[in-house]
DNA sequence: TCCATATTTCCACGATACTGGAAATATGGA
DNA sequence: TCCATATTTCCAGTATCGTGGAAATATGGA
């Protein structure tokens, strides 16, 4: 991943409303969450939110499917763990102070 | 580490000379970078440099300390890495499709 | 003490971000 | 076709952020 693109997925992480979307979008899985269902669990007006979810699907970290009348989004997997990445290996050459609390909290995580 | 301490990380490392300040001084090491060298390296006026490291310090990504006139930044390790195992921890319950791909890099990039 | 160096603090300006009302668009059902 | 529902787009107001000039502070040396 490029610094360009890690940056734009920082900033949309980085404001406590989309922080939370995403959060409940991984929780939600792979059949993620009609737009409404997010604005009503965070209390957000669905025009707000709505911008919201705009920023954090261009960084690509949420993707949108209209089904019906709603829109779907679901979090992008692929896109968190490549930012994970990003800071790990920008992080990481040769410092093992970064790695090895990372591998320790993967392992107990889930691997 | 709780959610609010994750914002204020990403939120100072989503801006693109904060986030060279702090890959800069990941990379220079636990001997760290005076202030005027990281001004120099990115080419940004002292000033305005140390606005950013002030807001980097206090999400305490970097520290300060005093060695004779100048100041000597260095990057936390413990913090960077505190926000990492946040995001892997936060998306990565039960989540191995976040999980592998970071075990995957940290073998290969440093474990 | 006086001066040069290194950095910060103060302050104000311009730019960008967050928010939400009102209107527009899209879909499905009667 | 008409209406209700779901969501977005448009737009404008406020707030926060990034920037850098000028002055202040801290240190070390002559």
């Amino acid at each position: 991943m490029e610094s360009k693109n890690a940056l734009s997925k920082l900033s949309a992480l980085a404001q406590e409303n989309r922080l939370a979307v995403f959060r409940l979008l991984v929780r939600a899985g792979h059949d993620g969450l009609p737009a409404g269902e997010i604005a009503a669990a965070l209390d957000v007006p669905p025009n707000t939110l709505s911008a919201q979810l705009n920023i954090l699907s261009n960084a690509n970290l949420i993707e949108g499917k209209r089904q019906g009348r709603s829109i779907i989004y679901t979090a992008n997997y692929d896109a968190i763990s490549g930012l994970i990445v990003f800071l790990m290996e920008d992080c990481c050459q040769g410092r093992e102070e970064v790695c090895s609390p990372v591998m320790a909290a993967a392992q107990s995580a889930c691997c």
